[in-house]
DNA sequence: CAATTTATGTCAGCACTGTTGACATAAATT
DNA sequence: AATTTATGTCAACAGTGCTGACATAAATTG
């Protein structure tokens, strides 16, 4: 009732557009894309009894083995309750191992099983042959176009991460 | 105990690439990129009391103002009672109405109120900036390109309705 | 008109994944 | 020897999905 004190508010029957001097589309488009890229893996997760989060620990385990859990946090950003409950789960499932780091054997260096290996690439393989099927007709330049893009949607301070990663080409903000 | 029956599976210490045949740097900046582009209005709809969930309710209904509760959970793919719970509370703190269907009295219209609009505009806000930033340098061939490609990542059964939203330019799958 | 279907609302409970706060341990650093 | 750091763990809570069940009013159908 609060909000109602006076005359109901009344309805606005015009849409937003891009009129109103935002990119509405691309908007649109980034939460209907991701949200089916998405979607593949989450069915296979599912059979396993795992989530979304489960996959972004397996994924950058795969991609950066021997990461430390300070690291795994530093790049999913979460907290570590958040992080612990999940890799609990893959580790006693052997998915991933734990192995005390050789310099400071406080640190927990993570590795993926090849259980943990092969899960990760049966979750990757859907995802990236929509991508493919995306890129159809598109050359590099054109993906050049597309990478750029979305790296410069990343805020700028973790971009740097992005370029440890095995095989992306680091720093391409213009031109070659 | 259960998946150690015989010797630690041992870890594997290399990375995946792209030589797994698996397009890895795109995964990734989806990722990243969706994640830093939801944060901007996260932040804002926190202030409010609101989530992510009311953001999407909010902006479907700003775009496609008195769509029926069927078409926005058409549109949103989720459940009436996942639903329920942020629609109900969008409308009791006055930035959606309900108006009854004026041909079938059963259905319930959606519409923004002002305070509504208001605040779609200022979620979109950051959104669309960013997305400018990252089309910095892209003309309209490159920005084509680039919505080309988030259109196909969609399902193909539901590329239609994105070309139903307000200002999309609708079917460029080959060129113009 | 009576029976059925449809559009919507609502209650209850559960799963997943994020959060904060507090506390514990072992190893490194000062 | 004291402090800091890396990690783990317990507990509680929030947001947003889900399923299942049931209720109401309005439209449709036989």
């Amino acid at each position: 009732m609060a909000q109602r004190s006076g005359a109901a508010a009344q309805p606005i029957r015009t849409a937003v557009t891009a009129d109103d001097g935002i990119d509405f589309s691309i908007i649109e488009l980034l939460y209907f894309a991701y949200r089916d890229f998405t979607s593949d893996p989450d069915q296979i997760l599912a059979e396993y009894g795992f989530g979304r989060a489960h996959h972004r620990v397996l994924h950058f385990v795969n991609r950066m083995p021997g990461l430390t859990v300070a690291e795994l946090l530093d790049v999913l950003k979460i907290t570590k309750q958040s992080l612990a409950r999940v890799l609990k789960q893959l580790i006693d499932a052997g998915y991933i191992v734990q192995v005390q780091g050789p310099r400071d054997r406080r640190q927990r260096e993570l590795y993926p099983t090849p259980k943990g290996r092969t899960l990760t690439l049966a979750l990757a393989r859907p995802q990236s042959r929509r991508i493919d099927a995306a890129l159809e007709g598109a050359g590099e330049t054109e993906r050049a176009w597309i990478e750029r893009f979305l790296k410069a949607m990343v805020n700028p301070e973790l971009r740097a991460q992005i370029d440890h990663l095995p095989g992306n080409t680091p720093g391409k903000d213009h031109g070659e």
